[in-house]
DNA sequence: CATTGTCTACCATCCAGTAGGTAGGTTCGT
DNA sequence: ACGAACCTACCTACTGGATGGTAGACAATG
């Protein structure tokens, strides 16, 4: 009889690439690599993602949805600017917690490397995330729940540097507890002053 | 006559390779590029760098030497705390400059795939760069030259990892004006209050 | 004459990608 | 209702090129 019948391949392949790009890079994972572990053949892979290229693009674009889609979840959930700030930095957190780099910061390493539309896709990764916090960021400054000194712009520039910058060298170090201490150092930054108003809870 | 006469032979290599290494990392560089672009074959490289290991080690070593010795360049030359976290982040940005990427940062996405003597070297360069960092922030806020929440290592690490992330994500997007913004945020952020006192300067 | 630096030539392994085939499922004309 | 045509998902077997590394010869220098 065989196998033929399979439906979800496609995904499976792609959850197991971007675990190993997470780990890896993009130069030192392989169609064979993604195939021994899916346990298919390599010549499978190239049925559903006909090149290397194709199948970074793929990941690359389900990253950001999936991200962007977090981001939403967030804005929906919280409303108070530093809260969603520190859902933000969280959100890198359960990444680094599964012991894997930020796809996009990993990418960002192999950018002279990457196929352009790939790149591209980094890069548009990074200007959303900016675009979502400068938005946080200015809404909250206004509302007083986030202090920074400098534009809204500027500041969620870096907000993305340091929570990526956190993962690189906690990932790159193996000490996973360094992450924490910077994100909260982060967070320390922005949080607003005591509040002085006699508003006491409840 | 034949060329057997080459007296730099290993730094050039180490030169070429550190370049490499910048750009693509290390798995996306090869013994035949580097043979290449040095001018020799590449089993004459072998003779100097026994394996890739071994030139991956001898890259981190001397380049967390170099670094190190800037270090000690800011630390003789400029007093002031603030100044010298100025000058640190210059450090990053003269390497960026260059459009390349700072070594260890770029190691430490390839940390999976490194050979452990290296990949503990990359971890040494974060921890010599937090050192650092600890105790000029530590004279610092004692003289009151810098302003910041928590211990000075908290604070070390958390520079180190905004600047790395800021090198990532500006390498990593293209757009080399993304570093300075990120640079100027964390210096206003540890910038001290506006001098209330008298003293005028000279 | 031993050491050092270079060379040519080679090797096993891995890489992305291709050629061509097969087993099942679906669609459609009759 | 049935079979031809087609499609999807997988397979085995292969190719050309790159990779890190090795063996051994040949100068030149000291």
């Amino acid at each position: 009889m065989g196998t033929a019948r399979a439906p979800g391949t496609a995904d499976r392949i792609l959850d197991v690439s971007e675990r190993l790009v997470q780990l890896r890079g993009y130069n030192a994972f392989s169609y064979a690599d993604v195939a021994k572990a899916v346990g298919i053949r390599k010549a499978s892979l190239h049925h559903h993602f006909a090149t290397k290229a194709d199948l970074g693009q793929a990941l690359v674009t389900r990253y950001r949805q999936t991200f962007l889609g977090a981001l939403g979840s967030i804005e929906a959930k919280y409303d108070d600017a530093f809260e969603r700030l520190t859902r933000y930095a969280d959100l890198y957190g359960s990444v680094l917690r599964k012991k894997r780099m930020c796809m996009c910061g990993m990418l960002a390493t192999d950018a002279a490397t990457l196929p352009k539309p790939v790149r591209d896709s980094v890069a548009g990764f990074f200007n959303e995330n900016v675009e979502w916090l400068t938005r946080v960021l200015d809404q909250g400054r206004k509302r007083r729940e986030v202090r920074f000194a400098g534009t809204p712009s500027t500041m969620a520039t870096f907000v993305v540097s340091s929570l990526e910058g956190a993962m690189l060298v906690s990932y790159g170090s193996g000490s996973y507890e360094s992450f924490d201490g910077a994100a909260s150092q982060l967070l320390a930054t922005v949080r607003p002053e005591k509040v002085k108003s006699k508003r006491r809870r409840a």
